[in-house]
DNA sequence: CTCCCGATAT
DNA sequence: ATATCAGGAG
């Protein structure tokens, strides 16, 4: 079976979610860069939990570097994996301070230099706040949904994001890993995909083996 | 490769 | 009981 043409793909899922955009809460881009952070192995919902008394709490990097670590970590323990994200978090805080006078750098480069901060928050940080597309979100969702597809045949986040780049136009790229995001929450998602109740049905090469895992 | 880890759905 | 959730570091 041959892979679903990704305009179409496009196409369809901006139809069925007009409005796909990311699901954290955030004001700025400080904000945005620890609710990605949070967001790891855990669902956005209980991120937003979160970060509305947080973000409260703490407003600029100073906020973050100068806090008591086990403190952070009872600020943040609903997320899970706390310990190692209340670090990241104030690595990347005094990070900012260090190097780029407590504001969020803009390059890739940068980004992923700072502790807790890989290729896929990077990416968010960059295509949400800053309007950056020079790369594509591959979260759980977006590599699950582009495996059944048949966009790529890699489970390697960065391969799978070598494979998309020459699929996506780079204005679209944003846009992409929220519609795929979305689709993989409501329609594809990893325990029970609803293949019957999916608009690409008829051009994904995965339909009908409905529940055959990634 | 393993470890980190709480909350929710099935 | 077990799988899964906008991953990253050692």
């Amino acid at each position: 079976m041959s892979a679903a043409p990704v305009g179409e793909v496009i196409a369809r899922l901006k139809r069925e979610y007009p409005d796909a955009k990311t699901a954290l809460n955030w004001s700025n881009p400080l904000e945005l860069l620890v609710a990605v952070i949070l967001s790891a192995q855990c669902t956005d919902e209980r991120v937003n939990r979160v970060t509305e008394r947080l973000f409260r709490k703490y407003r600029t990097a100073e906020d973050y570097a100068s806090a008591p670590l086990e403190e952070l970590e009872q600020d943040i323990r609903p997320t899970g994996f706390y310990r190692n994200k209340a670090r990241a978090i104030q690595g990347m805080a005094r990070a900012l301070l260090e190097r780029h006078g407590g504001e969020v750098p803009k390059t890739m480069e940068e980004l992923v230099a700072l502790p807790g901060v890989g290729r896929k928050t990077a990416n968010v940080v960059l295509g949400n706040a800053f309007g950056v597309n020079e790369g594509v979100v591959v979260d759980t969702h977006v590599r699950r949904v582009s495996r059944r597809l048949g966009l790529t045949s890699s489970d390697d986040p960065e391969k799978i994001e070598r494979d998309l780049l020459p699929q996506v136009p780079e204005e679209e790229r944003t846009l992409f890993a929220h519609l795929l995001i979305f689709h993989g929450r409501r329609v594809c998602k990893a325990r029970r995909p609803d293949c019957p109740g999916c608009v690409l049905n008829d051009i994904c090469p995965s339909s009908g083996l409905s529940g055959k895992p990634s």
